[in-house]
DNA sequence: CCATTATGAGTGAACGTTCACTCACATCCT
DNA sequence: AGGATGTGAGTGAACGTTCACTCATAATGG
């Protein structure tokens, strides 16, 4: 067995975790499921992880602030409702790019309760956190309304998270693109004061 | 065995399996949890439910429409997002009003899957159905902005289900007062036209 | 008005299944 | 050689569900 395959080996069970989970969710997904569609041994998790939930808040904690990082890359610079608007359309993007992240990430919240304050208290950044920064640096530019920059922050995340769930989920069938700029273009009209920077 | 617990016995478990469910999700909380907190036996469940997922679905199903009717109850009548932001109001009150059936019908969406779209094919409405149809009429009267329904609707949900969210998982501490307050100023600018009905 | 019978909610120990996790052993890489 | 990694049957605990039984109350009959 190479080092290669080895490493395949970690990574073929974190895809097929990441899959699973986003299928079924944490719970309903089983060791034995996880080693059979990686195509390893039940044992061999347990070198690599000490839990299930070990092996799920670690997922979760990293497509977290990978997520982070994409988000902020994809704002840019320039004005902050130009880069909250590159941030819509970028998170719609992930959904046809990367569905199972997507799905995972969305699915998780709910499974994984210690990480995400875990993880605030390590000092990484939360996706929320990138979208708190922007709509703070907007309310400092007098581009974005003067209001309480969690809530603004929550209310734009809210209305994407639950606009690509009901798309997941099948009850909105409008195309992701032509959703992405709907969304945007109402949260923008409500969040800008039509001052440039 | 008193005459007291006969009576109540349905109710009991109710309560207790809504509680228990919002505090735990439904997978985490067991029969032996629910039964112990009602004071009833485990067997006693099955009198009146056919599983835990049967009673979990009838819980939700019974929470979702009862919600739905608050909700349009709610909204009253008049312009479009004036009905919009009583619901916003009435959707932050019901968290101090009701903590365990708020966080239940917010944790259970993933635990439950089965039952949502299943009260659909019943014709049974749901929450999003009367946002939509409000939002609809505003689209109709001209006091929304004309665009897809659903997007906006979900839009709307999504800013309250989040900020909700943030509120009970203790990143937002703001009152819920203000924060409906903020929240719906953000949305109903966005979504209105400025035009009455 | 009482004795008898029927009803069905309630009980909880027992059952069978599922599942995360372990361990003795095999295999690979350096 | 020896540390690291992989294997998969085995283990024990937890869980949902069942079922033979109890008993308060209601219905029936004389």
């Amino acid at each position: 067995m190479s080092k290669d395959a080895r490493i395949d080996a970690r990574n073929k069970v974190r895809d097929a975790a990441i899959a699973l989970f986003a299928q079924k969710g944490v719970k309903a997904t089983t060791i034995k499921d996880i080693a059979r569609a990686a195509g390893v041994s039940e044992g061999a998790l347990y070198r690599h992880w000490a839990s299930k939930e070990d092996l799920a808040a670690a997922l979760f904690a990293a497509e977290y602030t990978a997520l982070s990082h994409s988000l902020r890359e994809a704002a840019g610079s320039g004005p902050a409702p130009e880069r909250l608007r590159r941030v819509i359309v970028w998170a719609f993007g992930l959904v046809e790019a990367a569905p199972d992240r997507a799905r995972f990430l969305l699915l998780s919240q709910h499974d994984a309760l210690p990480p995400v304050p875990a993880l605030m208290k390590d000092g990484l950044e939360t996706p929320v956190d990138v979208v708190c920064a922007i709509v703070g640096d907007g309310i400092a530019e007098r581009s974005i309304v003067d209001a309480d920059r969690e809530a603004l922050a929550h209310t734009v995340i809210g209305a994407i998270v639950l606009n690509i769930q009901s798309h997941v989920y099948g009850r909105q069938t409008a195309p992701l693109g032509t959703l992405a700029d709907t969304v945007a273009d109402a949260l923008l009209r409500g969040l800008s004061t039509g001052k440039g920077a």
